[in-house]
DNA sequence: GATATTGATACTCACCAGGCATCACAGGAC
DNA sequence: GTCCTGTGATGCCTGGTGAGTATCAATATC
C-alpha cells in the first residue's frame, strides 16, 4: 500500500553503518560519530538484522565489508548525501536566499519601473532567479489565479479580483507618441481634437479592456472619431510602428523618457486616458519567501 | 566534519510529513500510516521545528502546503523512494537472485564445460548477469588476487596460490590436432616421435608455464626435438592455424569433439602432456552470493 | 605466555515516540 | 443565533529503546 511506513531502518542506522564502512573500525567510527562504541555495534547489528543480511565481516581484529555490504553502501551513499543537503537548501529557500519568482509584466512596466527593480533585486538576492514573461493584463490575472506566476505588473481594471493584493506603482495621464514627421510634431502641447484623422496603433482590446475603453471615452469626450490603424502586441512593436510612421500611439511621460529620437512625445491637454500600473500578487497565508523578497524590493523601488 | 551525524530528522519524520502532504489531512494520513493522529501532529511539528521552517499551513478546517513545504516535499520524495527500494534490492542480491559475477576463462573451458554451465546458470539465476573474459591462466591468478574477477576457469600450476579454492573440472591427456592433409592424418593412433619435424602451434609460455613445460618434457621423453612454429592467443586462433595447415597443436579429446572437419584429432600413445582445467575462486569469509550461485551450478555441471 | 587492542555483551538509565482523553476552534445545518 | 460535527493541538502517562559504563572474549604482537 502506498504511503505506509516502509523503512526497516532509520537514518541513524544508515549513517552509522556508512561511517563504520568508511573507517572499517568501530571505535574510530564511534568517536567520529560522537557516540559510544557499544551503541554503534548494536546499531549496525540491528540494521543487519532488519535487512536479514550480513553487511560487515567482523573478526576480533578487523572489519571488512561483505560484497552485499559494499553494494548496500553504494546504494545508500548518494541518498544520504542528498538528504544531508536538504536542510540547508530548504532554509535558504525559506530565508529568501534561494529559489525563483515567476513574474509577468506589460510593456509599460518594462519601460518604466521594472528594470530598476530587477537591478536592485539581483543585487540584494543574487540567489533568487527571476523568470520574466511579458503578458497582457488579462492573461496575468488568469496566471495569478492558477499560480502560474507569483506576481505581475499589470494595468488594473475597475473590478479588483478578490484574493489579489495590488500596489499602485504608476499613475499618469497619457500623451501621444508621434512619428517625427507628423504634421503636429512641432506643437509643444496638443489636444486630442488636434489629432483627428491621425491613425493610432493600439493593442487588442481583450488584453486590457479598461484602458482601451478609456481611450475611446477620451476620443468621445474630445468629439473626435478614433481611427485605429493596427492592434499590435507586445508593446515594443507599437513604438516600432510609430517610428515607421504608421501612426501615433498613447504613452505615459515616464515611458516616453526612455525613447530615442525619430519619434516625438507630446503631452495631451484636455481629455486623455489615464494609465495605471500596479504590481499584483495573491494574498496567501504563507507567501513564497522568494516572492516576499521581490515584493520588498519592488515596494522600496516604487 | 564529514561523517558526523548530520540529520536533524529521521526517516520517520520525512515519511510522516510526506503522507500528510499527500492527503492534506492529519487524521486520514494517520490512519494510512497506522499511527494515532496526535503522534503524527507532533512528529510533523518536530520536523518543522528542526528545520526552522513552516512546511504546512494549518487552519482548523484545512491543511495546505506552504511554498517551502512543497519544495521540501519535492526534494525528499525521490530520496524516500530510493531508500524504500533498497531493502528488497539488497535482499535479492544477498539471496543470489540479482547481481553479477565476473568470470574469466581459457579457451579450453569455453570449448568444453563452460557453455553448459552458462546455459544452466542462466536458466536457474536469470537475474544474475555473467561478465565473461577470456584470459590466460597467469592473468587470471592476478585478477583473482585483486578482486577483478570473482572466479576463473584456468589451468592449475604445480604451486597452488594460498587463499584460493579450486575445483578440478577436467583432467585429460592431450592428443594432437593435425591438418587434414598431414602425412600422419591417416594413422589411427600416434606417438610423439611419429611427429618429429611437424611444426606445433603453441601459446606464449608465460600464459601457463606449467603446461608449456609439460609439453617440452613430453617431447624430451619421446626423444624428439620440439618444433614450435607460432605462439598465438586466444586459443581459437591456434585451431585456425592448424586448419590453415600451418602446423599441429596439442588438444584434449573433449575439446576435439567440438571441432568441425578439415582437421583431424589423434590421441597420443606414450609420453603426452596432461591438461587440467580447474575452476578457482578466492576463499572468503563472506563470499559474494552471486558467486556462490555460480559455483553451485558449475559444481553440479562439472 | 604476557600484553594490548578491538568488537560484543550485560546492565542500567533517561528519553521520547506513541496511545488515550480531551480541548479549541471552524463550518454547516436548521 | 444555536447546535453539531469534524479537525488539529495539547496534556499526561507508559513502554520501548537508544546510549552510556563496565566488562568480557578473542586475537595479534612481542
Amino acid at each position: 500500500m502506498p504511503g505506509e511506513y516502509q523503512y526497516p531502518f532509520e537514518l541513524r542506522h544508515l549513517a552509522y553503518f556508512r561511517e563504520v564502512a568508511r573507517q572499517l573500525h568501530f571505535r574510530k567510527a564511534a568517536e567520529t560519530l560522537a557516540v559510544a562504541q557499544p551503541a554503534l555495534s548494536r546499531s549496525v547489528a540491528q540494521l543487519e538484522a532488519a535487512l536479514g543480511v550480513d553487511l560487515l565481516n567482523r573478526t576480533r581484529r578487523k572489519v571488512e565489508l561483505t560484497p552485499v555490504g559494499r553494494a548496500f553502501l553504494e546504494r545508500i551513499e548518494p541518498l544520504l548525501r542528498g538528504l544531508a543537503a536538504v536542510p540547508a537548501d530548504i532554509q535558504a529557500l525559506a530565508g529568501g536566499q534561494a529559489g525563483q519568482v515567476r513574474v509577468a509584466f506589460t510593456g509599460l512596466a518594462m519601460a518604466t519601473v521594472l528594470p530598476g527593480i530587477l537591478r536592485e533585486f539581483n543585487r540584494r538576492y543574487p540567489g533568487i532567479r527571476v523568470e520574466l514573461n511579458e503578458s497582457p493584463t488579462s492573461a496575468q490575472l488568469n496566471s495569478l489565479k492558477t499560480g502560474e506566476i507569483a506576481c505581475g505588473f499589470f494595468h488594473p481594471d475597475a473590478a479588483t479580483t478578490p484574493g489579489l493584493a495590488t500596489r499602485l506603482l504608476l499613475q499618469e495621464n497619457n500623451g501621444v507618441l508621434l512619428p517625427a514627421d507628423h504634421p503636429q510634431a512641432r506643437a509643444k502641447r496638443l489636444r486630442l481634437r488636434d489629432l483627428a484623422g491621425t491613425a493610432f496603433v493600439m493593442f487588442p482590446r481583450a488584453h486590457n479592456p479598461g484602458f482601451y475603453d478609456r481611450v475611446l471615452a477620451a476620443f468621445r469626450a474630445a468629439g473626435v472619431a478614433p481611427r485605429i490603424a493596427d492592434e499590435v502586441w507586445p508593446r515594443a512593436n507599437a513604438i516600432g510602428l510609430v517610428r515607421a510612421g504608421l501612426g501615433a500611439t498613447f504613452m505615459t511621460p515616464s515611458e516616453a523618457k526612455q525613447l530615442p529620437g525619430e519619434v516625438v512625445f507630446r503631452p495631451l491637454d484636455g481629455p486623455t486616458p489615464e494609465s495605471r500600473l500596479v504590481l499584483g500578487w495573491r494574498k496567501e497565508a504563507s507567501p513564497d519567501p522568494a516572492l516576499g523578497a521581490f515584493l520588498v524590493v519592488a515596494g522600496s523601488a516604487g
